[in-house]
DNA sequence: GTGAAAGCGCTAACAA
DNA sequence: TTGTTAGCGCTTTCAC
């Protein structure tokens, strides 16, 4: 397995893999100069850079990050901290931003906190621990300890899906009470007049709720039914919510759902109970899922662009640990109604 | 914001954090102890023990593990390679994978690495360079290249999602092969007799494709026809795939799909082309996932155990990193098909 | 049960 | 352009 040539530190300590050292004293020169050489080719000799890549290659040298993190203080490491990676809200969101990092030479780390907050402590405690350049936040967390830990922690924070009036310290998202009214006056222009809503039980869809609720009642409509069902939100969550709405409240024309999959299970039940849809009940979803353009009838939602969210973030952090100085801290990143069928 | 009480070191290098020394100095021990008393509270004295945590409470120390993991060569990191986390498929895999080493204090690092295999090696080697205490593969890897580098350095390998019959390491899986076979059968007792498949193009998709279509042979069937789309699936392409089927071939009566979501897509289809489900045409879906069992008609599924997929792998690396030998190497996790309404 | 010394593998700072 | 020195913050080893 192991080539001949190349003899192994021997020692009481540490792993037993190839080492900068190794490296330089194959290459014949001082590890300070291979390790530059690696870091920063522009800064050595044609020759000398040659003698060090042939050296890496021959050893097969694979950088200890955790020893360069710890030298440097910088450890090109970044943490996304979400509900659950279950939840396909995020997604875009999380894959755009470790696109944008990796093309940076970032990597990210995804913790999951859930959605009670339970675990919320314990994973920022880890994720401090890894001394990562900065840390994303997104639609979840805030106990008051978690946030004096990230202060006190003095990495840069990137909060998203959001607007807080006191974000931590960046901050890119869009406001959720504007979606809730712009939802109620586009169903109103719809010409449609009893509202009901499906809606996670989360704190951000609940501003959407209470937002659409009061605009239908400025609007001079009916008390807005409302169902809350437990988060994540679920096909199946959407299915058993529209038959308790239609058993109550037959006569409502209009739904919003807090997410598209709640939408996909209120078209489901919708189709096998024999409920048109449009003509009877217009459907309104959110997040604008992958899905969503080629459900049957084709689903009207809110879109979120959440691969401007995690690029922006990215590029937020990567400005950070250039030096560079922030000065646009807040980004309203908005969103637009997408009118499809089934509305 | 900083207490005036502490002192924090001031030097040219490093953070500026509290370290293990501050907490040290201020509960009037040895730094060594103070590392025992938080990393092996057993080994010290009650009141010794009191005093550190006190320090530790008093300063928000945050251990830095980089210089943890470099000293003891215990990264408590795992990285888990998915070739996409916008694909359902793994989630439950990883969701289960992160619990259980969460639960042991391991944390997981996720990477992607795409279907097309390009980023593969660049994301190799950023992982490596973090030296995490295992990797687990799911569902790709595997040039020539990446199983060198995998193996050369050493740290324990899962992978997942197959059966292989040459391992890199340790395996935890099923067979595809033994799925096609065992899909074909089902739906032949069913008393269908042409089959269709809407398949990803991915190997493993193949793998079951071609054991599916020669299990319908060996029952003496007419040829399977197939649409293969590209990886990763939607349900767009679902939809899509089954207009050129039933265009093509307007008297297939049972349709395999390679995920839940073509199959999701292709229900969607029917419904919107009035082809009865399963009257006219039975589907079978792939992954099991969520939303499965409460779609309309209820989608029947092959079921593949992700939770058992993860925490095994946990175990494994958990039990590597304990210096267990693992003797049992290879575990066959099996599947299931669940039978509901749209076959 | 507690501590001193040494070193994990790398890079910042300063020289030459 | 290259090298020397001294650490980054922690844990191992060995001694008391």
């Amino acid at each position: 397995m192991t080539s001949d040539a190349i003899q192994p530190r021997r020692s009481r300590r540490g792993s037993g893999a190839v080492t900068l050292h190794d490296v330089a004293k194959l290459a014949g020169v001082a590890p300070i100069t291979a390790s530059r050489a690696l870091n920063h080719p522009t800064q050595v000799s044609a020759e000398l850079l040659k003698k060090v890549t042939d050296a890496v290659s021959r050893t097969g040298y694979v950088p200890n990050l955790l020893a360069g993190g710890l030298a440097s203080t910088r450890s090109r490491l970044v943490a996304a901290v979400v509900p659950t990676i279950s939840g396909p809200v995020f997604l875009e969101t999380v894959q755009s931003l470790t696109e944008a990092l990796a093309a940076r030479g970032y990597q990210l780390m995804l913790g999951q906190a859930g959605y009670d907050g339970t675990r919320e402590d314990a994973l920022l405690e880890t994720i401090i621990g890894r001394r990562p350049d900065g840390i994303v936040l997104t639609g979840i967390m805030h106990s008051a300890d978690g946030r004096r830990k990230l202060l006190a922690s003095g990495i840069p924070v990137v909060e998203t899906w959001d607007l807080t009036p006191t974000p931590i310290d960046m901050l890119v998202g869009f406001s959720h009470v504007e979606v809730g009214r712009a939802v109620a006056h586009f169903l109103h222009a719809k010409g449609r007049r009893r509202f009901a809503m499906v809606t996670g039980d989360d704190e951000r869809a609940r501003r959407r709720l209470d937002a659409f609720q009061a605009t239908a009642l400025a609007l001079g409509l009916a008390p807005v039914r409302v169902q809350i069902v437990p988060a994540p939100t679920t096909l199946k969550s959407g299915r058993s919510a529209l038959a308790l709405l239609m058993h109550q409240w037959p006569d409502i024309d209009a739904l919003f759902c807090s997410s598209d999959l709640l939408a996909l299970g209120v078209m489901t039940e919708a189709q096998a109970s024999g409920i048109a849809v449009p003509e009877r009940l217009a459907i309104v979803g959110f997040g604008d899922l992958d899905f969503a353009a080629d459900l049957h009838p084709a689903l009207t939602t809110v879109r979120i662009n959440g691969s401007a969210i995690g690029s922006q973030a990215a590029q937020f952090i990567v400005d950070r640990a250039a030096g560079r100085s922030v000065e646009q801290r807040v980004i309203d990143i908005g969103f637009s109604i997408i009118d499809r069928k089934s509305s």
